[in-house]
DNA sequence: AGATCATTCAAGCGATAACTTGAATAATAG
DNA sequence: CTATTATTCAAGTTATCGCTTGAATGATCT
């Protein structure tokens, strides 16, 4: 009675961790943190076959960060609660913080040590009250068709160069992206930083800036 | 340069989350949040052997989840620092809240459903200088020799029964082990109070208890 | 320098995980 | 009821992990 029971409950704390150590379910923990997904659009956004996927996501549910609904003949899943969402954060402040690789490839991204400051989203909800600043979404299409920060250009990274003359050179500009695992908005502010622009990166994506309960430009879920 | 440095980000998320993922090496980490220690000391408590020891715990370095210095032959691990233990604790807050395993496994521990609510590290704190309680502390002697809450008294589980006798029925007894992964107090609480004492866990344990900068008997090190 | 001790490295084995393929289940539409 | 679509299950292959054993490294002591 003095050793199984600790071993069981380490079994089930590791089994938690576990989840969160593949690549691919950190993708489609990613791709949920948007909203609730059926099972073949994640399968179509992460790249991975519809069986492949739909076993991760049964992991994921063992580890209880996810759960699931049917709807008709699909099966929709969502994270668990925002304590899924904490946890994935906290993964990746540490990750962060800690691994020298990380900065590196973060800091190839944005070009080198010129990389500024991510905007914070408070600053961020105040600025645009008064239009003092261009929100860059660098999400694709139906993600931004779906839900988006008020006023902000849809705009994939390919399309960026050819837009960059008819940007105000004196506008900030702030671009954000799916949230701090994605790293579109690091790309989109590098490439327009090369070109002069004054541009940063908002802290976090569009799951945090919903979170903190800011304005929203809601669409079809 | 659009797949390959996401995918390179998300490795390095998921090889802290695979650090997390072994029991054993969730052992090692509960162990280093008492204090620093050396291989040896570390095998010996975990009961793993040497190299599987040494092994775990680079694995454990590589995630710069802790850190290593030499002291003379030996070398000495500790945890990198304090967001190190955050991740533990959400780790185990998550796995509790959502797994309903592990809310049985807890509850076979206590003894059913009588099992009372934690006391807060603050209540026993300011209840401390009343001296309105008794503390147990349910560690080893050479952890409760390290370093223990003052006035506490140090037993092994096997000893409690010895002692119930002795123990004021009308005194409250708090007692507190490693922590939120240590099951110890678990079974003391539901020790004592199988003899009808009035019995209550400490909320966490001892290396939160000196995170909060609560007042410590220290030992030698 | 040689001996000793603590730790790490390296090779090998069994178990587990990721991915693929093809079949089975569940809910709906005709 | 049958056909269709979405998801899950099951079997098989390759790669990786955890553990053991035995040798190699690094620092200290005499």
């Amino acid at each position: 009675m003095s050793i199984s029971p600790k071993l069981a409950l380490l079994e089930e704390y590791a089994l938690v961790a576990r989840a969160l150590s593949a690549p691919a379910r950190l993708m489609l923990l990613e791709q949920l943190a948007q909203g609730e997904r059926g099972v073949e659009a994640l399968a179509d956004k992460t790249g991975l076959t519809i069986a492949n996927c739909s076993q991760h996501l049964q992991q994921l549910r063992r580890a209880a960060l996810v759960t699931s609904r049917r709807d008709g003949k699909a099966v929709i899943y969502r994270l668990t609660d925002a304590k899924t969402l904490a946890l994935m954060d906290l993964l990746r402040i540490v990750a962060e913080r800690n691994l020298a690789q990380v900065e590196r490839i973060l800091r190839g991204l944005s070009g080198g040590k010129d990389a500024p400051e991510a905007v914070s989203r408070a600053d961020l909800a105040a600025r645009l009250a008064e239009g003092s600043v261009t929100v860059l979404d660098v999400r694709p299409a139906d993600e931004y068709a779906a839900g988006h920060i008020p006023g902000a250009l849809n705009m994939a990274l390919t399309e960026i160069e050819r837009i960059v003359p008819t940007l105000d050179p004196a506008t900030e500009i702030v671009a954000y992206c799916r949230g701090p695992y994605c790293i579109y908005a690091h790309q989109a502010v590098a490439a327009l930083r090369k070109h002069g622009l004054n541009a940063r990166r908002l802290d976090g994506g569009l799951p945090e800036w919903r979170e903190d309960g800011l304005p929203l430009m809601a669409g079809a879920q």
